[in-house]
DNA sequence: GCCGTTTTCGGCCCGACTGTTTTCAGTCG
């Protein structure tokens, strides 16, 4: 069982336990202890495997109770608490609570009164206006629960970074615009540059935060508005989106920052931990608590005011996950981020040589415009025909093609080089798909899979190990196969793979292609913990792609990922001896 | 249900907005 599901199982217990009306802080607990599971670099399999209940209960958010009721899912396959929870209620249950605006108390209201269940249940009993009458509820209510079901099944879920960052990017563009705006700012996941992000959260501030709520309420940007205050907005973009605009005094500009950006569990630290110092954080600044006086605000108009006020260096927003960066604030030993001024290459890029759209030259030149140094050009192999995987011949064609053009830069005295790539798969019984007369002639390999995905996880982790063990793979590419909202990982036990190439001196990659991503933040910073090499490639099949890089890097801060864990940030002469140590130790 | 320089009980973050209300509950982030 993966830490993904037994997340969900937590998220459903927790979601059933609200509709219960239970206590709200138990509620939390439950959900607490999914995002704990969740955010594991190593299964929590097994590590009950390994170190039993007691495992289980050194995780923070995990205690007795929970622990054993793992303990129970994991050897069983099944947990009785969340069984019998299942079992009280109607399938469709769940589902109501998806519905914006509409939550467990309301759920629970709807099912005991009409016994209603479904979200289609749901909808007739609202056009047949028998919602209106329930304790609470109103004919406004009615009408907003009809309207959210149908922005419901226009699909709310998720969106990827690398569709909603540009959007992100334009709103507060707008913003900025506006002469009565200061200052203005994205928060939320967003800003935490997460891999996917649900709503859009914009922060400004203005001395007549009225005035900037009005125009934003009123911009053409926002298909509809569903909320609009003195100091909040929130409104739908074109395609559902929802978009959440606060706006504050300059005073509180940078605690409101702080406070939205989140995570929430980032957040609940950092004002358990202001707590013990008799201090308050909200949304408006940090608060000492003196008795009988007025509470004086010490911080709040900077984000490194509300953290230096606690005691604590600034964090950068990616590392705000609560996973050990407010001890690492208090103890001078935050990482030093890598950033995209780090990049000197792009060692996973395609060209009309396979399934490109841009040929060799222009991605080379692309690549060159944006300040890097050298280029590795990694075209699919030849069993990959369906994508226009080289021949050996066409192996030998690329390498003399790259050779001309590498001449002719010297000749030109420019200081840019082009590698000759594979991106080679990696096939069913772990053989690499290398032609044995070309490999020589390859300055280094980018080892994929493409296909035969397995739902057998000791078989794939087998044969990409296998294939590692090789030697010929010098880099391994999207290590899981995921596409996110569209594609799971296939089944692997990627802190095994992990390990094998920190042994094997083969650099894996985080995928920088915004439907990948992969590896993610958490076994990205797995890797750099064991001592594996990792490398950051955007996976190009065209020039414009090759500003994906900012995704890959934003995946490496979540990460916390340095520089010089990176090897395409090392100098090309650093990254040559390291390929040429790397076949005479491993091949 | 979790947790402990508040320590094995009694806390657990907090404010904006909406709709249905005569002072507040529910939802959201």
């Amino acid at each position: 069982m993966t830490n993904a599901q037994i997340a969900q199982i937590l998220e459903e217990i927790a979601d059933f336990l609200e509709i219960e009306g239970e206590n709200t802080f138990r509620v939390r607990s439950y959900r607490r202890a999914a995002e704990t599971v969740a955010g594991l670099a190593d299964e929590v399999a097994d590590i009950f495997t390994e170190e039993g209940t007691q495992g289980l209960q050194n995780l923070s958010g995990i205690g007795k109770g929970i622990a054993q009721k793992l303990a129970e899912l994991l050897e069983t396959g099944e947990m009785t608490y969340h069984r019998e929870l299942i079992e009280k209620y109607p399938p469709g249950m769940l589902e109501m609570l998806r519905i914006p605006g509409l939550g467990p108390r309301t759920a629970a209201l709807i099912y005991h009164e009409l016994e209603i269940s479904s979200v289609d249940e749901l909808e007739e009993a609202a056009e047949a206006h028998r919602l209106r009458d329930l304790p609470g509820l109103g004919a406004k209510s009615e009408e907003k629960i009809l309207h959210n079901i149908q922005v419901y099944r226009q699909g709310t879920r998720r969106a990827l970074l690398g569709d909603i960052l540009p959007i992100a990017e334009r709103l507060i563009a707008m913003l900025r615009s506006n002469p009565a705006v200061l200052k203005a700012e994205m928060a939320g996941s967003a800003r935490r540059r997460k891999a996917t992000v649900g709503d859009l959260d914009l922060l400004a501030t203005c001395e007549e935060p009225a005035v900037v709520c009005d125009a934003f309420a009123q911009s053409e940007e926002l298909a509809e508005v569903t909320m609009a205050g003195e100091t909040k907005v929130s409104g739908r973009l074109p395609g559902g989106r929802q978009v959440d605009l606060r706006v504050v005094e300059p005073g509180s500009y940078g605690a409101a920052l702080q406070y939205f950006t989140g995570s929430a569990d980032h957040n609940v630290a950092l004002r358990e931990r202001a707590q013990k110092m008799d201090l308050t954080i909200n949304e408006y600044g940090v608060f000492k608590q003196s008795k009988g006086e007025k509470e004086e605000r010490i911080a709040g108009e900077t984000e490194e005011g509300v953290y230096e006020a606690v005691g604590l260096a600034w964090i950068p927003p990616e590392l705000r996950e609560a996973r050990g960066e407010i001890e690492a604030a208090e103890s001078g030993q935050l990482p030093n981020l890598i950033t995209l001024a780090d990049i000197r290459s792009d060692l996973h890029v395609h060209t009309t040589g396979s399934d490109g759209h841009n040929t060799l030259e222009q991605m080379a030149e692309a690549c060159r415009q944006r300040g890097y140094e050298y280029i590795g050009i990694t075209d699919h192999s030849p069993v990959l025909n369906v994508a226009g995987g080289l021949t050996a011949e066409e192996i030998k064609q690329q390498r003399q093609q790259i050779d001309e053009l590498n001449k002719q830069y010297e000749d030109e005295g420019i200081n840019f080089r082009v590698l000759a790539g594979l991106e080679a798969d990696i096939l069913n019984a772990g053989q690499v798909d290398v032609p044995e007369e070309v490999f020589d002639l390859l300055d280094f390999v980018l080892g994929s899979v493409h296909q035969g995905f397995s739902p057998d996880a000791d078989k794939m982790t087998q044969r990409i190990i296998e294939a590692l063990e090789s030697g010929k793979v010098d880099t391994l590419g999207h290590p899981t196969g995921r596409l996110l909202l569209q594609r799971e990982a296939y089944g692997i036990h990627l802190d095994d793979v992990i390990e094998a190439a920190g042994e094997l001196a083969v650099a894996v990659e985080i995928n920088a292609y915004p439907q990948r991503l992969d590896l993610d933040d958490i076994h990205a910073r797995f890797a750099q913990h064991n001592g594996t090499l990792l490398s950051i490639n955007t996976d190009a099949h065209a020039v414009s792609q090759l500003d994906f890089m900012r995704y890959g890097i934003a995946t490496a801060r979540r990460g916390w990922i340095e520089a010089p864990s990176v090897i395409n940030t090392w100098p090309l002469e650093e990254l040559q001896n390291w390929l040429q140590r790397r076949r005479e130790d491993y091949s």
